[in-house]
DNA sequence: CCAAAATGGTTGCATGATGAAACCGTCCTG
DNA sequence: CAGGACGGTTTCATCATGCAACCATTTTGG
């Protein structure tokens, strides 16, 4: 059985959990955040058998994350650079991140800081219309076609 | 052979993947926010199988993201509730699903309004220590222990 | 200039994960 | 008391994954 698409499931979550939500997609994408661009760091660097990482660059090329454009001069050699699409993808790492060092300690060797300033980043917030932090207990899901 | 784990990877994302990166995990979790708490529930909500749902409820309440309660009076009617840990999930899935929106439309039949004001919720917005908003472009990356 | 290595793949195989359906013991309900 | 709801477990066919080997082209080192 083919694994179950999330297309059909009304909800914007599952739409992105579609393009990003395997094992290792969002890996590759926060890797490019890194700076990797060529085929082999990526492989290298995530430890991902060439195959899958063909398999995620491909689709995530597809979905608009990811664009593949030629480096070497004649041909065979590319890059693999983020979109803005992908580039926007990191807000969502940046909260995995911050959720996982509140909950599972730090195991990161790396701390984003503000480039031009040197500070660490804010922890991201869900905020309501006037700033107000909102836990998802402040918040109602307002149903805006039919009923469940 | 079995998944590779990303305990290893010294990354924080990896981490968070490991306990919430897989196709149901997440989608598991925002069922949970809108309220369901019964095996049931989620098996008709998602249209997840049996089983895998049984394994990833399993997986979420071992690795603390939900508890296992007992509902009925004498033992085997349970509810499935998330724990803070659960909760705090809230910021990834509000992340992920308005990248969706921004970027596939919104396929969704909810929209996340302030309980008391009834307002539509802000976007969230990676900020420096300013409160001035960064993109990827905007950070540094800052080696805290070894070089690559 | 030639040999060797790098690059970006593809293929085959063994194993794990998934989805669908059937089955099962306990509990509640009419 | 019978039947259904609940929360699973089991079986099986198929798909995804990880690993290693292989390959055509391109670049690089000597």
């Amino acid at each position: 059985m083919t694994r179950k698409r999330f297309d059909d499931l009304d909800c914007s979550v599952a739409c992105a959990l579609d393009q990003v939500g395997d094992w290792w997609s969002l890996l590759v994408v926060k890797e490019a955040m890194l700076g990797t661009r060529r085929f082999v760091d990526f492989q290298q660097r995530l430890g991902i058998a060439k195959n899958i990482l063909c398999n995620r660059l491909n689709r995530l090329v597809d979905s608009g994350v990811m664009s593949k454009v030629d480096a070497g001069e004649h041909g065979t050699r590319y890059e693999y650079r983020l979109t803005d699409k992908g580039r926007d993808l990191f807000t969502v790492i940046t909260a995995l991140r911050q959720w996982s060092e509140r909950w599972n300690g730090n195991r990161d060797d790396l701390r984003l800081v503000d480039r031009v300033s040197g500070h660490p980043i804010r922890q991201l917030h869900v905020e309501g219309d006037d700033g107000q932090p909102l836990t998802v207990r402040d918040v109602r899901f307002e149903e805006t076609k039919v009923g469940r």
